[in-house]
DNA sequence: CTTGACCTTCCAGCGACTGGAAGCCCTATC
DNA sequence: GATAGGGCTTCCAGTCGCTGGAAGGTCAAG
């Protein structure tokens, strides 16, 4: 099949496939006479693969790794844990970095009256506290 | 002050501030005669502003509506809540999508048992649940 | 007079795409 | 046969907010 099936089937864009394929991590079956990229059902499984796996929000270095761990047979599912709980941590800390920005602002918005008048604690605070 | 000492003040790295000037938010007060940047107290006033902004998560856009509401002295206190407000918005929106991803990564990690064996249920759910 | 810290500019790269231009291929219709 | 349209190709530029580095000018201290 050609790029566009195989964008329709992976729920990718084309774009997006030509991408991976650069940065090496899908390439296509063949090329046909015509110079178009074809893929195969494994190709697109492959492609699958990688759409869940970013959705997961791994980088694509961790794609990289998940899928050669994916073809090794004799993998050790302690690699595969490894590479998801660090991730797992990312998430855990940007979680933690955003709820307390969420905290502060939410703070600095609650404060604010949000009328007419110019006195605002938001720019209070981002101007130091002074002004 | 030269950049040095105004990066100190403010927080900021040089080449940050550098960076501030191109994308039109700070303008040293003058140049020296060997065409070093000159900073005023006011320009290290609205570099730290800009600092406490970034930290909070504002962007590059946001900033410069912040401070020219900051500047604008007959500013509506409105104006300056609907910004944080919809700042806040979207950490809230990061917020979801990270807890969803961790939701999902969470449970797939609990249930690979990280051996050496191969079998591995985060895999399997990559690959689509059938291996 | 040299050393070293500081400053200048410009260019490149990060991550993961995304948009667009220029051009070839293929099919269908007139 | 001409034309229109869609899909495919490549390559380049832009996104966001910096950050690193190269090449060179400036300045104060020893």
């Amino acid at each position: 099949m050609n790029i566009g099936e195989a964008a329709a089937l992976s729920g990718l864009p084309a774009k997006t496939i030509r991408y991976y394929e650069e940065a090496g991590l899908v390439t296509p079956a063949a090329r046909g006479e015509n110079g178009y990229r074809r893929y195969s059902e494994k190709d697109v499984h492959r492609l699958r693969f990688l759409q869940r796996a970013r959705s997961l929000g791994f980088s694509i270095q961790e794609c990289r790794e998940l899928l050669s761990l994916y073809e090794d047979k004799d993998r050790a599912s302690a690699d595969v844990k490894a590479i998801a709980r660090h991730h797992l941590q990312d998430i855990e800390r940007k979680i933690a970095e955003l709820e307390s920005l969420r905290g502060l602002l939410g703070d600095l918005v609650a404060r604010c009256h949000g009328d007419d008048r110019p006195d605002c604690p938001i720019l209070q605070d981002l101007a130091g506290q002074d002004g």
